[in-house]
DNA sequence: CGCAGCTTTGAACGGAGTCAAACTAAGTGG
DNA sequence: CCACTTAGTTTGACTCCGTTCAAAGCTGCG
């Protein structure tokens, strides 16, 4: 990440490997007082905000290799809560060492900001799914960004198992558990993939693609003239 | 913000005056090489990501004191674009200095983690909004959201104008402009506020509380037994 | 004055939500 | 090991909120 190996060993010293979680355990609840930022090393972790009436809307899902915590940096208070979705094993950074370590090594400074403005360039990005997109588009996208994440982590990009509920992908994607359905459903139906369960296996990646910039919207393809 | 008077002086030395912008004029565009945050001073900016068939995202509207470019910051370049809504002036402050400065300024880094994650927070509410929320529920925040800004800048908390348009009020909610249009009447209607094209009376901030809190949904309140 | 861009209003449609029920899987304890 | 419970998933039928389409009113500006 531009950090040299010393800066690397430094920034090493201070991170302490957490307890194991198991499946629905509680990484911390919103309201919790803030201390560290965690990265995920193994497992997965939803992250969500409880609503006033019971209800809840679900943030995001983190893979090995994802910091959370971000928000909590605000005010001393985690804003959000975070649950593990499977057996899960995570890092803890001490936030205050690491801000004293940042203010005397500028590269970590430096990551640090980088890493604070991706998380809200990739909140934006949602904000434009949740806005805009159809159904349709919103599924696609979650699929192929769960696609590339895996790819990226070195796992099958078009097989892999999705840790958390239909109900969990609705709530993420502002869409009922029914949708959900209907639209695993179809796109199987439609050959663009194959699911049982949590197991997921993308048989068309490139239609995925199209889906998520809105194909079928107006033309059936941008040919550009 | 918890700086001493020669830190903030040391900050106001990096700090550019830009020049006035004119409604319509853009501050930045999505692409543009970053190298300035900016403040805003006077007047009011809309910040919107364009995506690739035309339409745009309204990510939000920026009155004076707030801070805009955070997102930029990710990979040195503007990830969205900024226009102003009406005529406005923005101090510029050189990312790159400001860096540096915060290096050897631990409250000033201090300061900078929690805006960005700031800014984090305020995205995730607004996830809720459009992923969970009714069109009443979304116009009903926007309102007081508009008002509690308006009211921490000394304004008038219940009689404001608004610089944006329907549309962009629509395309910012996730709603039809004809949604929006149709909300502002039936607000009128049951008395909750006074419109007239972009000046806006809050006449019942209480109920329009209620009304975010997702009233009339199970409950007509939420009365403890 | 006249045009262009907002805003409002009406009517009809449709996508996704809600309700309801059947069908799994996966525990749990006798 | 199996009956029983519980939670999650799927499917169908129906409803409704918000969109879309269409048209008329406004407003402001050259």
């Amino acid at each position: 990440m531009g950090l040299t190996p010393e800066d690397v060993e430094r920034l090493d010293s201070i991170i302490k490997r957490g307890r194991p979680y198991h499946r629905g355990d509680h990484l911390y609840r919103g309201g919790d007082k803030f201390h560290s930022l965690r990265v995920i090393t193994s497992g997965s972790v939803k992250t969500y905000s409880p609503n006033e009436d019971g209800g809840e809307q679900v943030l995001g899902f983190h893979l090995p290799g994802e910091l959370i915590g971000l928000d909590a940096i605000q005010d001393d208070n985690h804003t959000c809560s975070a649950i593990a979705l499977e057996t899960t094993a995570v890092c803890e950074i001490p936030f205050s060492q690491l801000e004293s370590l940042s203010s005397i090594m500028p590269s970590l400074q430096h990551q640090m900001y980088r890493l604070l403005s991706r998380e809200i360039g990739q909140d934006t990005e949602m904000l434009t799914l949740l806005g805009k997109k159809s159904a349709e588009e919103r599924l696609a996208t979650f699929l192929l960004s769960s696609s590339e994440r895996f790819k990226q982590r070195g796992f099958s990009a078009s097989d892999f198992f999705l840790s958390m509920s239909r109900h969990e992908i609705g709530n993420y994607l502002g869409l009922a558990v029914e949708t959900v359905s209907r639209l695993f459903t179809r796109f199987q139906d439609e050959n663009l993939l194959h699911v049982e369960r949590k197991h997921v296996q993308l048989l068309d990646i490139p239609r995925l693609y199209e889906i998520v910039q809105g194909a079928d919207r107006a033309k059936p393809s941008q040919s550009r003239i």
